[in-house]
DNA sequence: TGTACATCAGTGAACGCGCGTTCACTGATGTAC
DNA sequence: TGTACATCAGTGAACGCGCGTTCACTGATGTAC
């Protein structure tokens, strides 16, 4: 019968689903060397071996989390974007870089998972690569829309990007589609301000030195906004 | 007898300096979480309650483990800079960014340690905070240099650092001594920008993306010059 | 609709491993008179 | 210079802990005729 199986496989999909919930929280508070299959099979009631029904290991699973996180970090960043008017570049940018911190202080430790020091021993599969670009895909349009708007009003005299380079700002040209090499390498170095701040703020580089950080933060982007030649 | 208390004491110093050696090496290969005082013991032919007698704990040895990578890191900055005529303040500013990536290329695991995501149930203790700091004084006084030699040419109009963020700039002035708040952030930005790319590469959000390593960092650390006002 | 069989979820015990830290101890090295 | 004592380095056993993964198993759920 269809429905029982659909049934059978619906209480299966909420069994995952706990499962994970119970891995993030565990991660959100233990960090992702803390993840324990054996501590989340005690939280769930179950014995540890259970677990091996829905996950084939811990790897498994921590993959799963991984993903579950980048598209969550992907989600808040494309509606940030979505809820600014398209011509509105600079505020477009601004949006995207908070969300990316918000989201990032509201979540330290799957942050940590994303962009932190690799787990040893752990390898991400090919999986993870479609949800870990959405981020990336919203700035590059941002900035791909903006310079096809003609409002990109490249700052002040910098050095073009030596010919060298030009292979790689055809892969990059994937995610900041039809622009010319210096917007694709302003955008790759505004893109790793971002997350360096960020980074900085949440691993403790930035204590005892800035305590207005979401304002610092702001002016931040700001300048890297200026740098990237994206004015209102 | 002062002499060969100090032979006893020469020893000890030894065998601790050894004990460090080991665990960097550890550190090297494993990560920061594979660091095992029994194994560190093993390698040192020494049964592992034998290390109690030269670190207090783990978190000890960490520490000086710590303390040594910060020192690395800052005298390798610190010999970049001291390479360059004083007056070229972009050379100067390139090549401690240089010493940053090569450093932290060719020590991950110390550097992963340094600015990676915190090593979970670790407390940094207040004593690492002068080796921590060396990098940073080091850039703090190109930037400050520049300025006070009317080197610094602040590029494209920027929006300047809003006055509350006056508080936090006089925190960061006992690194960028006697200049306007607005090199201030500046300054700040492109030091988030250094590490946010050198965490990028390492940490393997460019695998697939740009090959080019070397020549695409330089560039960027160029943009961020001209970001900066520094100019040859 | 009823029965025989197959699939699947979860159990419980076990394997083999490694870890940090404590503690009472032996011997060697250094110190004081 | 020689002896009695104190300091220190290193030993070996133990405590108590947690981990990932495997495997033979029981019972319930679903399937086919």
């Amino acid at each position: 019968m269809t429905a029982s199986r659909t049934a059978r496989e619906r209480v299966r999909a909420e069994l995952t689903r706990e499962i994970t919930d119970i891995a993030r929280r565990q991660l959100a508070t233990e960090g992702a060397g803390g993840l324990s299959l054996r501590a989340v099979a005690r939280e769930m009631g179950m014995v540890s071996s259970a677990i091996y029904r829905y996950f084939a290991s811990r790897d498994d699973l921590l993959t799963a989390l991984i993903i579950d996180a980048y598209n969550a970090l992907g989600e808040t960043v494309e509606q940030a974007d979505a809820g600014c008017p398209r011509e509105d570049f600079l505020g477009r940018w601004l949006a995207v870089c908070h969300a990316v911190r918000d989201w990032a202080l509201a979540h330290p430790h799957e942050y940590a998972l994303l962009y932190g020091s690799p787990v040893p021993g752990y390898q991400a599969p090919q999986d993870t690569i479609p949800a870990a670009v959405r981020d990336t895909i919203v700035l590059g349009h941002i900035l791909s829309e903006a310079h096809h708007a003609a409002a990109l009003t490249p700052a002040q005299p910098a050095p073009p990007p030596p010919p060298s380079l030009h292979a790689d700002a055809d892969t990059v040209r994937a995610f900041i589609p039809d622009v010319p090499d210096d917007v694709i390498f302003r955008g790759v170095t505004g893109w790793t301000a971002v997350y360096g701040w960020v980074s900085f703020e949440l691993f403790g580089q930035f204590n005892n030195a800035i305590e207005d950080r979401r304002t610092a933060f702001d002016h931040s982007m700001r300048l890297m906004a200026a740098m990237m030649g994206l004015a209102r």
